[in-house]
RNA sequence: GCCCCUGUAGUUCAAUGGAUAGAACUACGGUUUCCUAAACCGCCAAUCCGGGUUCGAUUCCCGGCGGGGGUACCA
């Protein structure tokens, strides 16, 4: 950055004193010089052929005339190809980036201050009647991913998370389990509490089904068949009482609510993700009523003859939106308003994201319009940050069809899988505790399930083959962590060798071209991480550290470290090295994938 | 119908408006006396179609076509 900065500057004074305009430095366009031509660093000429009224071949030669002159330091020659003017920078520039990144244990990291803006990240947000599945590893694991990143970028972040624990969805696994479960527990199935509850919502369906088809049979539509069901009109008897606070339907929804609560911790732990401040809807649902009472007494929303409130948004260009039914029980959207209310009261906060599959953008920008009204200062900029859906090889996850990828079997066969590839290796480590390997197997094989899933595009729906297991080979998890691994290995030797990298480089090293480029994509790291946060997009850092570990491992056939004849040789290539592996640690460490020091 | 997202090798994914659109998987062929072969190298292969803006478009704009999602008492 220092460089670029340098020569953006030079750049800005060089177009001023030639061709008398002024230009703001970030206007300046530098890209890396492509291998085939000498140099380093590229100025792209094309913006100042305007100003020169020259050819691009000769603005680009004055620049360069201009830049060799006024900062010899830091270009040393240069080179005019079209309209791309190529930079040869001068080796103790790169030197001391080197030595700058390998300085700063948290390099490209911004550390938050007492000023530093409260940014509020809701992520997971499951319902309480079924077990995890994907799509919400893919939740889950872009929240955690986000709050990372957004803390690198200097923001004080708070992780929350808004458990639906209440509704007819619930009842239904009630219900079922009163009718079918003999009292069935985790304990004495030994199933894990969410599991066990999503089983029972299934057999709900099940008999649901088969007695809408018996009234169908008998001659009544369908539609009617099934509000007019026995079991749903049962399921809507014990909300109803739910909501009265019958004591024995609480009491049976909090013992198997506390069932799935373990279930999820579990799958949680597993996933490496973990919340600061957990709400829960059956406390939230109530205060969205208030809140939307409030709004209807200051007029921002109106009721209709039936009953129900409105928000009318059609001015904002949107419809009209339900904010109470008819009965006045409320809706999704009210849940969402009192939970703003009650997460404003416990915290300052400055910004709200909410880490939401896509299928909700419609809902958001609605939210956000009501929370703006209501008087929450960061309602108007709340982020949806909306990811695509998992997609299976025919299509979209649907629980009723039983086309889900449970995320806890998902999870094991990844460890197990990664268990028996390393298995598999002739040069397996071999003074190895069976700890050891299976806390390696863990790593890797959730480093493998987390990349696949992180390295993607968060915004775009990705697909997912349950038939082809996740790759370990190639643009992945485990590729990226075994390079790491490597490169510890090394590290280590160096220092039983008594190598040690001193403080400050010799600064007459010769560094090698592929040296240089390896260096300026260190340095990028620190652009990639501000870049993810900028975008909320965690993808980016994934996919640099593939890059970063590629190229490395490139020379890592070319020339060898501990080798090295060449002392200044060899401690640059040790500070690379350690660089490298410092930063690939760091960036997967944002998007919290761990790092086995051996594999 | 209306609104939003999306379209890149056989497949899964990349590419701040920049040079010859990159990887990986798959197929085939090489490379271990050498810091961990979960590696490296080679080879085949793509921007949905038509306009526009620009010195330059996968990228921005308009129009088609294809895919996904949403659309007022589900969450």
């Amino acid at each position: 950055m220092e460089i670029a900065n340098k020569i953006s500057n030079a750049v800005v004074a060089g177009v001023k004193e030639l061709y008398g305009q002024d230009i703001a430095p970030e206007s300046v366009q530098l890209q890396e010089t492509r291998p085939e031509f000498e140099g380093n660093v590229t100025l792209v000429v094309f913006p100042y052929v305007k100003m020169s009224r020259k050819r691009p071949e000769d603005t680009g030669q004055e620049i360069g005339e201009y830049l060799v002159k006024q900062v010899p330091d830091v270009v040393a020659r240069f080179n005019v190809v079209k309209g791309f003017l190529n930079l040869v920078i001068a080796p103790a520039q790169w030197i001391g980036l080197l030595e700058e990144i390998n300085s700063q244990e948290r390099f490209g990291f911004t550390k938050p201050t007492e000023e530093s803006p409260l940014v509020m990240i809701e992520y997971s947000s499951p319902n309480t009647n079924k077990p995890l599945h994907l799509g919400h590893v893919r939740n889950n694991l872009l929240g955690w991913a986000l709050a990372n990143v957004m803390e690198a970028n200097g923001n004080k972040v708070v992780k929350t998370n808004i458990v639906n624990d209440r509704g007819i969805h619930i009842c239904k696994s009630m219900l079922a389990w009163l009718k079918w479960g003999n009292g069935e527990t985790p304990e004495s199935s030994g199933k894990k509490g969410d599991h066990l509850i999503g089983d029972y919502y299934v057999a709900f369906d099940k008999h649901y089904r088969e007695e809408v088809k018996e009234l169908v049979a008998k001659g009544m539509d369908e539609e009617q068949a099934k509000q007019e069901a026995p079991l749903i009109k049962e399921a809507h008897e014990m909300l109803v009482k739910w909501e009265q606070g019958d004591p024995e339907v609480r009491a049976l929804w909090r013992k198997m609510n506390e069932w799935v609560y373990a279930g999820f911790d579990e799958t949680y732990k597993a996933l490496g993700v973990g919340f600061d401040k957990i709400y829960y809807e059956s406390d939230t649902y109530l205060e969205g009523k208030e809140k939307v009472e409030e709004g209807l007494a200051k007029g921002f929303f109106y009721r209709r003859e039936d009953g129900s409130v409105w928000a009318d948004l059609t001015k904002e260009g949107l419809d009209e939106k339900l904010l109470l039914r008819s009965d006045g029980t409320s809706v999704y959207m009210t849940q969402d308003i009192g939970t703003a209310k009650l997460r404003f009261q416990d915290f300052p906060i400055d910004k709200m994201i909410y880490v939401v599959g896509n299928e909700q953008n419609y809902h958001f920008q609605v939210l956000s319009i009501l929370l703006d009204k209501l008087g929450f200062k960061w309602g108007k900029d709340l982020v949806h940050f909306s990811y695509g859906m998992v997609e299976l090889p025919n299509g979209k996850m649907k629980s009723r069809e039983g086309t889900v990828v449970d995320a806890d079997d998902l999870i094991s066969t990844m460890i197990d899988d990664a268990r028996q590839m390393s298995a598999d290796k002739v040069n397996k480590l071999e003074d190895i505790t069976e700890a050891e390997a299976k806390e390696i197997a863990r790593i890797v094989g959730m480093g493998a399930l987390k990349y696949f899933i992180l390295k993607v595009d968060a915004r775009k729906n990705m697909l997912f083959n349950p038939e082809e297991s996740i790759d370990f080979n190639g643009n992945t998890g485990p590729f990226i962590q075994y390079t790491y691994a490597r490169i510890r290995s090394i590290l280590r030797k160096a220092e039983a060798q008594g190598i040690q990298r001193p403080e400050h480089l010799p600064t007459n090293a010769e560094l090698s071209d592929k040296e240089i480029s390896l260096i300026q994509h260190l340095n990028d790291f620190a652009a990639v991480v501000r870049q993810a946060g900028n975008d909320y997009n965690p993808s980016c850092i994934a996919n640099y550290c593939y890059e970063l570990v590629k190229e490395y491992n490139q020379f890592y056939h070319d020339f060898s470290v501990l080798k090295e004849e060449d002392s200044n040789k060899q401690i640059v290539r040790l500070a690379l090295s350690e660089a490298v592996s410092k930063v690939v640690r760091n960036g997967l460490g944002l998007l919290g994938i761990e790092v086995p020091e051996r594999m």
